[in-house]
DNA sequence: TTGAAAGCGCTAACAT
DNA sequence: ATGTTAGCGCTTTCAA
């Protein structure tokens, strides 16, 4: 059997009480004692029971993360930024995928906390009020990443999305397009909606006129992306730009006009979001706007960490910028040579 | 404060045993007290805390898993079909990215043990017979994913890498090719070793000469696939078919074809490994050979179940076999036209 | 500087 | 059918 904090009191001659401290630094121990005690402990390959220590200190060192789907690039590269984090301030992280559903959300939730997690990370879709009343309140740490969730004091890590679709948006218009189609993720995402509204600014600020017919919504997929971009494509008056609110959209757009035979950039122009590396693997590569994905899974843990750490902070917001990444899949409208 | 099986006994005029025993419906209760105590748990919003369930019981639900990099595509949709099969079995994922470090891999190795995880699923890759050793006798299941370990009695989950490399040389073989390279991840991993041996059974086996030219090693990357590839296109003699040990490394060959004004599959025929979401992506679409991820994933999880179960059921190795997924990335030599 | 002892919240014999 | 009680391995006052 594994040794315990018992065994090796007793093999030191001393009391559980003296072990304890010199495994946490806590108290005062004679530089003999400790010294002795250190030894047997790694002749004994002792190591302490982690889960004995949480139930008397309550601190498990393990966050939940839920996300969508972690076989989505963009939550996978965030997951990997969180859990390099996490494990640098002592952290495991135990993953949840909830395919946006409401239902696995709330068990996960409602598990996590049983299992006493220290906190927990939010980076899944519908962060549904009522979910997230299942941990607010219950003084259980949470931080909120990449999603707004309007009116809960609950502390976030996102970026400017309006400031995305803006700087997407006026990209293209820069380029001189002017029927420029956008496709949102899902209108029920604060995020969606922020980039809608930072396309059609840019739109207007630069004497554009936004017209609904240009808005297409689908669902995350690849595969959607394709879909819908297709229909826009099929139109009778076709645009000759598309803003796709993460890069699996765009990349499905980019499918839909090869299937067509219509050439990306030469007749039209794409641009994604998120900048995962599938930007730079696809043909031609993709122009988006990027997020800062290892900022924000940095800082969502360390403002989570604040929070356990008991730091009874004013809930705060902490907004990172999004940049414009330029690669192959946008050039001026009528071609390079006509630049304007 | 949360109510703990203590309130729920005085409230309802019972011991924690009975108590104790409708939360795990063991022993035997009158139907009128189960109902009644049921009804008090829900009424006080009850839920055990899981630390002390284990520190008791000695059962954590929580599944270690290692692996080198989450956001690596083949590992990511690895991890998410594990998650969702331990999650079906009432188990909890811990991730752990070791970049394949021995000393990373190591100290989760360690630290997993101490929170006293249940089991430890292995698909990271160095899985180097010492740090094996760490878990192996400590009577920790651990089960192996996709790596072989030769030599240890260990339980794995796999696909035919040989059988792999056969179909994916016979593939290219058949389109008439007779120069193809191979470009495996890293001679360290017994799994590149066997696609290699596979890929000389094939050639050998069709007349073909097995020639040490033709043979590059690169790592995981799709920057190393580039660069490696690229020396191959700039030789002297110039393949006409690459077979890539995995989907990162083909796509980082078309990229380096394409950086050449080498047209995929015009003038180089390419096949990957994996068949990652990535295949259907990229343009051309690749032709791989497909690792049953899905069954990798539950097999797995399943395997080490048992174990955890108490099963002493003797180690086995379960081997799935791959397939050919003919895309768009490979023709026969010489064109359509010349098929044989 | 060190130790005794009371928890932490639950499980599982063993009694009743 | 239900209750008593002794742990599980560690932390943390409070004494000594």
């Amino acid at each position: 059997m594994k040794p315990t904090i018992y065994d090796v009191a007793r093999q030191a001659g001393v009391s559980i009480a003296t072990v304890s401290k010199v495994i946490n630094r806590t108290g005062k121990i004679s530089e003999k004692t400790r010294e002795r005690i250190s030894e047997i402990m790694a002749e004994m390959g002792y190591a302490p029971n982690l889960v004995a220590t949480a139930l008397s200190s309550k601190k498990t060192y393990m966050i939940g993360l839920l996300l969508p789907d972690i076989s989505n690039p963009y939550f996978a590269e965030l997951a990997r930024n969180i859990e390099d984090r996490a494990q640098e301030l002592g952290y495991n992280i135990v993953i949840c995928n909830t395919d946006n559903h409401v239902d696995k959300e709330r068990e996960y939730l409602t598990f996590l906390q049983q299992k006493s997690v220290d906190g927990i990370l939010l980076a899944t879709g519908l962060a549904h009020p009522e979910s997230l009343g299942l941990v607010t309140g219950k003084n259980l740490p949470i931080t909120v990443i990449a999603r707004e969730v309007p009116r809960s004091p609950v502390n976030t890590v996102l970026v400017d999305d309006f400031m995305g679709g803006y700087l997407a948006a006026a990209h293209l218009l820069e380029l001189g397009h002017r029927d420029i189609a956008i496709i949102v993720e899902s209108m029920d995402l604060e995020s969606s909606r922020q980039r809608l509204k930072g396309y059609r600014a840019a739109l207007e600020e630069h004497g554009g006129v936004f017209d609904e017919k240009w808005v297409a919504v689908s669902d995350f997929t690849v595969a959607s992306g394709m879909e819908v971009a297709g229909g826009l494509l099929d139109a009778a008056v076709r645009p000759t730009a598309v803003f796709a609110c993460n890069d699996l959209l765009a990349i499905g757009t980019i499918q839909a006009a090869r299937a067509r035979g219509i050439s990306v950039p030469g007749e039209l122009s794409v641009v994604g979001f998120d900048n995962t590396f599938l930007c730079g693997i696809i043909d031609p590569a993709l122009t988006t706007v990027g997020q800062p994905i290892r900022e924000l899974g940095r800082q969502a843990v360390d403002l989570l960490h604040k929070q356990m750490g008991g730091d009874e902070l004013a809930r705060q917001r902490v907004v990172l910028l999004p940049e414009l990444v330029v690669r192959s899949s946008t050039q001026p409208l009528g071609g390079p040579d006509k630049a304007k």
